[in-house]
RNA sequence: GGCCCCAUCGUCUAGGCAGGUCUAGGACACCGGGUUUUCAACCCGGCAACAGGGGUUCGAAUCCCCUUGGGGCUACCA
């Protein structure tokens, strides 16, 4: 039996890459392979490369590419060479590859292994569709005579498109060896001439990929199963290249979503799609305003014909209050979790470690690495188990450091709390113990930092706690006691409360919860006996104060 | 439709390649109880799976075949 020591050693230097293609924040699905990719190079004392795959001039915004950087960086994913980093390899935009893989494709046309085609669109179409009638897929009729140079530029006059047709051969099977499927055999003659170089001039995915990991040496690709049907054609372009023998392959089951079907950006617009159509009375001229889109754009969106970019989807989402399903790394980000977390709960879709380990630190994924361990079938992505790990994961992490995943926290979402520093942060984060994510961390002391007047009161929380039973009674009693004390800690406070509790003949609970309604306008929030400490005693007489006198009005009013 | 992949608790999975030690282990979720100033956290207990059918074998969750189910791909996207 090969160990896994062994077989790192035997291999020669391992290379990965992570290869994404910049079309905008990257998904969950991407940092998983990013991550598998990462993992194997750092356990095999290997190199990890971060290539851009910006091919496609129609598809690529300008920023994406720095967005995926970014969050390859909150991850903790670093990359040896890349964009940023550099290295010997370069450049590491494909769109600034162009006269290298001009020069692959020369070589297999004048090799006879390649061929130009001039169809148009419709013509191709055309194809498809007297194939699909055949019920078979589209195998492109290579041509007897292969069009010459001249051919090409008497077609490029007429303005007609020019690609280029790898020629796959037709006699054998092709063979694939999968790292984790094991051998994949595609019949002759299955796979068809596919087009390497696109009229714009640029090569097609499966030509520039073969080209870039040839020439930067990659030794190992893992990537999701959605590839597999690539491979052959890949691995023939390779042999057809005269590359020698073709990296090792293993294909990653597929991500699921919990609505079905592979997990996909699509489904924040959906989510907000639906939310918006389940929603009565909503001003749609407003909504369009909100999100800086005309009324015309708003309906097209909503009609599903198309999608704006993901922070307008982010903006309508936010002035709707829906929650929409994290599905871009940044989601999560912004919705409390932790690096961490996302890294080991995504190392595990997929992967395990081979015994009972779950919660796990990175050093120890590094370490427990092994790809031959890699999970066929697909898994589904678990939101709960998700926010089990990060409860562990903010449970188990050092003060200081989660001090800091705090702050990066405060500044992502543009919390009032920013202006707090590191000691209070500290100690309302050590209050926080057992909070499943940053955020509950900071919508629970959140309401130290607004002002008096800006206090939002949840009609749930004054229906129950003030205006039922005597909620307004006691609360004015514990003003009262409040007023009447000269020294301030969680003890004194805390003796207060239980004192007026005890003569009441209630729990604390009774006497408590007034309170914290008053301080914060919801049920939840810190330890009320820190509360109160925090806000001092002249603010939370003030909000005692305005809280009755609010409550009062609405209750004499009849509003509520 | 064609091609490809997959199949153990509701979910992620261990076990499968080297068949017996599996009355199938862990985690999340769920249910019941405890603790409690809120939300959590925490403690104790419980429910719960080898998709179906054929083989091979003394013996199958494990090997083979079929059926069914799920997923992927089927672009001048990656």
């Amino acid at each position: 039996m090969v160990t896994n020591e062994e077989r790192l050693t035997m291999s020669d230097k391992v290379v990965t890459r992570f290869a994404p293609s910049p079309t905008g924040y990257l998904h969950v699905g991407g940092a998983r392979t990013a991550l598998f990719n990462w993992l194997l190079a750092r356990r095999a004392g290997g190199k990890f490369i971060l290539r851009i795959e910006d091919t496609d001039q129609k598809r690529n915004t300008p920023t994406a590419a720095k967005q995926v950087m970014d969050d390859l960086k909150w991850l903790g994913i670093n990359w040896d060479e890349g964009p940023e980093a550099g290295g010997p390899n370069g450049p590491y935009l494909q769109s600034q590859r162009k006269d290298i893989y001009d020069k692959y494709i020369q070589k297999l046309l004048d090799e006879k292994k390649a061929y130009y085609c001039f169809d148009t669109a419709e013509e191709l179409d055309a194809l498809r569709q007297k194939a699909e009638a055949q019920k078979k897929n589209l195998n492109y009729p290579r041509p007897e005579k292969f069009p010459d140079e001249a051919d090409a530029q008497k077609a490029r006059d007429e303005g007609r498109p020019v690609t280029v047709r790898f020629a796959v051969p037709q006699d054998d099977p092709i063979v694939v060896r999968d790292v984790v499927r094991g051998e994949i055999t595609f019949a002759a003659g299955e796979i068809g001439d596919f087009i390497i170089l696109k009229s714009d001039g640029f090569p097609t995915y499966n030509f520039a990929c073969v080209v870039d990991d040839y020439l930067m040496e990659i030794t190992h690709i893992i990537r999701g199963q959605e590839h597999l049907n690539n491979t052959p054609g890949q691995q023939s372009l390779w042999q057809a290249l005269g590359f020698g023998e073709p990296p090792n392959y293993a294909h990653m089951s597929v991500t699921i979503s919990d609505t079905g079907g592979k997990l996909s950006k699509r489904e924040r617009p959906a989510a907000l799609r639906k939310a918006v159509r389940e929603m009565q009375d909503i001003d749609l001229d407003k909504l369009a305003e909100v999100a800086s889109l005309s009324r015309e754009e708003l309906d097209v969106f909503l009609d599903g014909e198309r999608t704006p970019d993901m922070p307008v989807i982010d903006k309508l989402a936010e002035f709707l209050k829906v929650p929409l399903p994290e599905i871009n790394i940044v989601d999560f980000f912004k919705s409390g979790y932790l690096p961490e977390t996302m890294v080991n709960f995504l190392a595990l879709l997929g992967w395990n470690p081979g015994d009972d380990r779950e919660i796990m630190k990175i050093d120890e994924l590094i370490e427990a690495f092994d790809i031959s361990r890699l999970t066929k079938s697909n898994s589904l992505f678990d939101r709960q188990k998700l926010l089990a790990f990060n409860t562990e994961h903010i449970k188990m992490a050092p003060t200081e450091k989660l001090l800091g995943h705090f702050k990066d926290y405060l500044k992502v979402i543009d919390s009032p709390m920013i202006a707090a520093d590191d000691e209070l942060l500290s100690r309302i984060i050590k209050l926080c113990e057992g909070a499943r994510t940053l955020a509950q961390i900071e919508q629970k002391s959140r309401f130290l930092f607004l002002d008096d007047d800006k206090i939002e009161y949840d009609d749930k929380a004054v229906k129950k706690v003030l205006l039922k039973g005597n909620g307004l009674e006691n609360l004015a009693l514990v003003r009262d006691r409040l007023a009447a004390m000269s020294e301030l800690s969680e003890q004194t406070i805390e003796d207060m409360l239980r004192g007026l509790a005890e003569e009441k003949q209630v729990g604390l609970g009774k006497v408590a919860q007034p309170l914290r309604v008053a301080l914060c306008g919801t049920t939840v929030s810190l330890p009320i006996f820190d509360s109160v400490q925090l806000l001092t005693k002249d603010r939370t007489l003030t909000r005692i104060d305005q809280t009755i006198k609010i409550v009062e009005g609405k209750a004499t009013a009849g509003g509520i």
